[in-house]
DNA sequence: CCTTTCAGTGAACAGTCGTGCACAGAGTAG
DNA sequence: CTACTCTGTGCACGACTGTTCACTGAAAGG
């Protein structure tokens, strides 16, 4: 009595749209129950209800919890990846960048809130390739803002080492303030506008060290005398 | 026909002697199936069975699983704790403060491998309760390290918020740099070191920042210019 | 010494889990 | 129109879960 109305109850659909569709709904189901629980924590039989499906064509789509986790890190970076695209679309107002980049930050995790929630908590715990991946798509992106600060002044003649240092602390801090505002009791502004707030300051404090940067490694004392460049 | 020597096989012990033993098996069971799975995927019988004990006494010792993991909480800070001791019983070499403070980082995070890596996978994720708990620890500890920074030269005059902002930039980075560690390939020196070394980069910019701050706090232009106190 | 306390046992319960299998029935191609 | 494809269904299975209960036997207390 297999009835097809589970997911939709729309005008008739081709089937590839209709399969995609219930895709979609598995994955949504997952993402909602990700609010409050871990990924580790998930079954496919609780999953598959949460979609109004049932559990055996959760097959159909995915041949473990884990390939659905995957699939899961590939739709979140994708709006992630969409949140830089607009960062570099913006103007770039030179000395706004850190407030434009923080109102970008905020405005981003507001409208993809389960994506972030779900990369910020899947990055340090639970299924090991679920990790794995986060990480290196993080990596990843640290590696790109590296490229992109080399044509800032002060910066287009540091080390490639060294704009990766500064480009992972930066990145880092963006990862916890995003996490910080995920946590963040919504329909409380005032806490969240003093997350950002520090934020910026945070940057802001980051930023005012990078001139100054290259005096302090020749300062460095008993370390090896390695990757210094004459200035 | 209940045997004892499920935990213990030594001479006799008082009975609370005993008890504690079994609690401690407990808790060290749960630390270490979390080197590989997550606090909220954890069981209660799985747990039992890793301490060689049957299901049913796991109750005599906690209530639910999740008041394992508060005490797994407590004994994770207090080896945090202990390292915080540490570090203030240095000698302090002044400028050598940031290699002096990532060396110890290091020494503590590899003697307590499994209590760091519980509170970094669960500080983000999982069971709300127990994230909570970590959340409130590392912010204790940050205002604690403010105070700190108080007594050092530039900071002596910032504000309680400004030092708040820097306190948390840098316990991030430490952070950060304790949960790339536990993760780091084990028999792999040259991969920790260069995570040390970037740590110790990282801090050093930051502090590089701390001279040039209330200039650009001053600089801030269409910002609200409410808590920069005059020089 | 005898009695009490109580950490740990073992069997039993209702429930959930992942997975295999046969099958329905709507969309698709000839 | 017919035959095929394939997503979703329903049922069954063994394994595992949290929790209950009456129990045992050694340490503790008088």
């Amino acid at each position: 009595m297999g009835h097809t109305d589970s997911v939709n109850s729309e005008t008739p659909l081709t089937r590839a749209e209709q399969k995609e569709r219930t895709r979609i709904a598995l994955l949504d189901a997952a993402l909602r129950l990700l609010e409050r629980r871990s990924f580790g924590s998930l079954g496919l039989r609780e999953v598959a209800r949460e979609a109004g499906v049932v559990p055996t064509a959760f097959y159909r789509h995915f041949a473990t919890m884990e390939e659905l986790g995957l699939a899961l890190i590939d739709d979140s970076f994708r709006t992630l990846r969409r949140m830089i695209r607009d960062a570099r679309a913006e103007p770039l107002g030179y000395d706004h960048v850190i407030r434009q980049s923080a109102e970008i930050l905020v405005r981003h995790v507001h409208a993809h809130r389960l994506h972030f929630r779900f990369i910020a908590r899947e990055r340090s715990s639970g299924v090991p390739a679920l990790r794995q991946a986060i990480r290196t798509e993080i990596r990843l992106f640290s590696s790109e803002l590296a490229t992109d600060l080399a044509r800032f002044p002060f910066l287009d003649r540091w080390t490639t080492e060294d704009l990766g240092v500064l480009a992972t602390l930066i990145v880092n801090t963006m990862v916890s303030t995003a996490e910080e505002i995920i946590d963040a009791p919504s329909g409380r502004p005032e806490i969240e506008q003093a997350i950002v707030r520090r934020a910026e300051k945070q940057l802001r404090l980051i930023v005012l060290g990078v001139p100054a940067w290259r005096s302090a490694e020749a300062r460095s004392d008993t370390a090896e005398p390695s990757e210094n460049q004459p200035a």
